[in-house]
DNA sequence: GATTCGTGGCT
DNA sequence: TAGCCAAGAAT
């Protein structure tokens, strides 16, 4: 018979080899009375959804040098920020996060919710993040359960339902092991575990501090949990993208509705991007002008499809007005503040 | 419950 | 290379 495992011996082994992080007050720290800043727990926390430590880190110190409290951030305006954001991707993020501070600090005097409940009806913030944000800014017990979680508690249990049917059954083994001594620590020592030891692939269970509690490492199936639903195949869809420079150097750009891909992102104006099955898009440059084709394509993959975009170009004289999006002044505009797929649209034609 | 929403790194 | 994967939320 196993040992159950128990959240003491987690916490051990996050003592010891807790990771540095940006946003992270170390356990020897919080043992010694420092507690987390709410808004920079939350503010990684959001940044953290569906994205990597790695890809995180530079635009944690960006967002916090430039705007220190979450009052900075509420009076920012929002094209700086969707700009600031731009390349960390799912931009929906980005505009909630601003809905989210200025409803701090116009509904709750500048400070974070410390109420579970509360946290859950900001904008962006979800189950996840209202838990995460309870637990380790607040030390509110709440259970935490992040993609990490899930892989740990299938593990442990070697359960084989797939997700997300397994959801609320990898929920009630996640609730049943949360402490309430320390769950801030434990919060993030289970998802340190997730992310260093017991990893999807090739997980490092000599290592790892809850192996004898652990179901799967006795039924050497720890690899091939979590079970998942397989995902479809992602279709293929094309358009065109249209960069005309008029002759002082400024470029065309429009800023995109707020709903659906890319809202609130700078971007160029083009076609709609249509599935390669169908009729190609029908042209429609956003001003009167010789348009040129540039060599090549630019390759993007979103989360549901891959995109096949004809990039043309065009320079046009300062008198001319444009149907749609305006020119922004060399001066004004940074090829860094495009989502990445117009980035690439923009190398493309600057012959990169 | 199923879809929509990015991106870069890794295998 | 083509798919998988990452501290999910909104609809």
């Amino acid at each position: 018979m196993r040992d159950p495992a128990e959240a003491s011996d987690l916490l051990d082994w996050y003592d010891r080899h807790a990771r540095d992080l940006p946003w992270r007050i170390r356990p020897q720290a919080r043992a010694a009375g420092v507690t987390a800043d709410p808004y920079r727990i939350w503010l990684s926390e959001i940044m953290l959804q569906q994205t990597t430590v790695a890809a995180v880190r530079e635009y944690f110190r960006v967002f916090t040098e430039r705007w220190p409290t979450v009052e900075d951030l509420a009076a920012a305006e929002d094209a700086d920020v969707m700009a600031a954001w731009a390349g960390l991707g799912y931009y929906a993020r980005a505009r909630n996060l601003l809905k989210c501070a200025r409803s701090v600090v116009a509904d709750h005097g500048g400070q974070f919710p410390a109420d579970h409940a509360e946290l859950l009806k900001l904008p962006g913030v979800g189950p996840y993040t209202a838990a995460a944000v309870s637990a380790i800014a607040f030390d509110d017990a709440q259970v935490v359960v992040d993609g990490n979680v899930e892989r740990v508690m299938a593990r442990l249990h070697d359960e084989h339902t797939p997700l997300p049917e397994a959801k609320p059954i990898l929920t009630a083994y996640a609730a049943a092991l949360t402490p309430a001594q320390r769950p801030g620590d434990y919060a993030q020592a289970v998802m340190d575990l997730g992310a260093t030891i017991c990893t999807p692939k090739r997980p490092a269970c000599g290592l790892c501090p809850w192996r004898t509690s652990c179901a799967a490492w006795a039924e050497g199936t720890a690899a091939e949990l979590p079970k998942k639903t397989p995902k479809k195949k992602k279709p293929i869809r094309r358009g065109t993208a249209y960069l005309a420079r008029r002759v002082d150097g400024a470029w065309l750009l429009e800023t995109r509705p707020d709903k659906g891909l890319l809202g609130g992102m700078l971007g160029w104006p083009g076609t709609d991007w249509l599935d390669v099955t169908l009729d190609a898009p029908v042209e429609d440059p956003p001003i009167r002008a010789e348009w040129k084709t540039v060599r090549g394509e630019a390759r993007h993959t979103f989360t549901h499809f891959h995109l096949i975009l004809t990039v043309k170009t065009a320079l046009v004289p300062m008198e001319r007005n444009a149907s749609r999006g305006e020119f922004i002044e060399l001066s004004n505009f940074s090829p860094s503040d495009l989502p990445t797929v117009m980035r690439k649209a923009f190398d493309l034609a600057q012959g990169g």
